[in-house]
DNA sequence: TATGAATGAGTGTTCATTCAT
DNA sequence: CATGAATGAACACTCATTCAT
């Protein structure tokens, strides 16, 4: 058994420590600090700074997978938000609940500071374009109010997600200022015309 | 009496430096680069940087009195807005918008690291506590939402003045986005009769 | 006269340590140590590594100032050897020997890393100008081979000024070997036609 | 059998690897980056850093054993140049030519830098005594001037080998160079009188 | 009092070297 | 035997803070 694990261990630990690298990096960005030190990543990854730099050319690097990661996972979920929802209002409203537990929003202040990249440009437009989805079936089945465009729905859902400062916990009131918000969106059942 | 005249142009000109500095610091720091140089807010104050520090015991230190100076101002803008407002929900609404302009919300998370402090708190409080003055006036005017406290108005309000990730423009949609949310929750007019 | 000291202390300080900087960084640069730390530049100037940095902007723009120095120098002391040397090819014979002194060759492999510059290349065409002229004058004076360029003579001393691998010593060889490479460049009386 | 000719296969993979390795070295270190890293080293040799360090013991050992080789080579060259040429001194000439194609004194500033050692340092004098041989030799046949000494000699090939700074092209005018030296270090013919 | 200069501690990044497969 | 991964120590550069004029 101690073979087994030996057997396994270099390689599968290469592939863990990255994910480490990942989740620290992700977890410690979204606590707001847009500059945390990276040997301050690498030792919540549990490894050392050259690891850390084995995994990743530099920080922009690292924060560019970050980002890439947390895109391509929002897109996904947008798309099962509609797969699922019952009506197309519910969907939306899912999704960005959802995407304020990915830290996605939470992140934002440090990966928005990225430079340029057509990777990164895709990923984001893939994102938004999910979004897009989501808001146009809400709007065509008259739940959502007609002056609301997707980018406001985008950004408000960022607002709400993005940890309030001195907000240590992980799990601030971003839900339940989400939902005050999406009441406010929803179209109520339409006054009869008189 | 030359002596008199010298003295207090000199305190005239320490004021005037203090001014200076605290409003090149707000400046600075709500451009949401919470790590401006020191160095860099006293270029911008046209001054040298042992003279900041003559002015200000620490990085700390400035920033709280920056701190300091924003909340009164808002305290006292929302007592304003009170006097003012045709109605009690209308006087929040432009209290809160009045606040967005403030850069309080934009250099949020400048200030948020600050070591609590009794002044800092009493400040924090009376500034709380002149908005909780505005929501319970529109709750008994029936014009708001009854499930909403005024730590949840306080903190979306907070959400639309912070400036999204990337916004290198002043002005963002912020106030539009305070209104979206506003309208929801506003208490409907009940729909009239047909 | 504590008085005098201390009122002239830090100006004056500041240009003192600046050259201190030039000349240790000239010093060790010289040892062929092409990658000195700077650090060890600032510990041999009797300064913190921050002061260096008040300075020169970075690594690059401390070389580059050397470099312009020891180029401006050498442009002048070519003048000075022409105006002075009794002939042609004796004026040549000690500008190059004094450039050995001066530490540009040394200095060569460290400094020819620089990114061109305008006004460092202009420093560059100074100095061959300089030489060439007296190439030329001795050429002219037939006490210089024909067939000897000005760009061989200015290589040929480079290859004496720069310090042999291991040569810890200030002052090798160098002055030796120019001369015996003199004697050779030197055109003996010519040989009457038979 | 298939045991034998399989550790029979590895071991002249072995010394295949050996070679590339030193091959690999002499190239980039004679390219005047003294300081090329052992894993690029590794990578133009086709090998992993490991296997590199399985065959040296670190990047001293791998560069003494470069400098051994050459210094071997040398000599060996010196010996032959002594057989063949026509006369001493086309001899001496021929073997300096010969070693600036050697990378010898290219790799110089690398190779400087290795602590002394026994080993090494009898190679140097091996190297040293061959040319002292051939410097003899001319000086025997009346065919070099009788002020220059061996040292002299193997420095000013030294310097006539060594790339001059900035210089990217494998071969400069070095060789031109060692020609004019040598023209001054040859005994001149007597003038045939009139 | 106002200033520029000096400083040390901290951060991003690289590289020689070792370990486990 | 060969490999990729891990590591710590080094270096370039920045910045808050103090000193001396």
């Amino acid at each position: 058994m101690s073979e087994f694990t030996a057997t396994r261990r270099t390689r599968c630990d290469a592939v863990a420590n990255r994910e480490r690298i990942l989740a620290a990096t992700a977890r410690l960005v979204a606590r707001a600090d847009a500059d945390v030190p990276l040997e301050e990543i690498a030792r919540h990854a549990g490894i050392g700074i050259a690891t850390l730099y084995r995994h990743f050319p530099n920080r922009t690097g690292l924060l560019r997978t970050v980002a890439l990661d947390l895109l391509t996972a929002t897109a996904c979920e947008a798309g099962a938000a509609r797969a699922v929802g019952p009506d197309a209002f519910t969907a939306l409203a899912n999704y960005l609940h959802t995407s304020i537990d990915r830290d996605l929003g939470a992140a934002g202040p440090a990966l928005a500071a990225l430079p340029p990249d057509q990777e990164l440009d895709a990923a984001r437009a893939a994102a938004v374009e999910a979004t897009d989805a989501l808001v146009a079936a809400a709007h065509q089945a008259g739940s959502l109010r007609q002056d609301v465009t997707a980018t406001d729905v985008g950004l408000l859902a960022l607002r709400c997600a993005r940890p309030l400062p001195g907000e240590a916990t992980d799990r601030g009131p971003g839900h339940r200022h989400l939902d005050l918000l999406l009441d406010g969106l929803h179209t109520a059942v339409p006054c009869p015309a008189p």
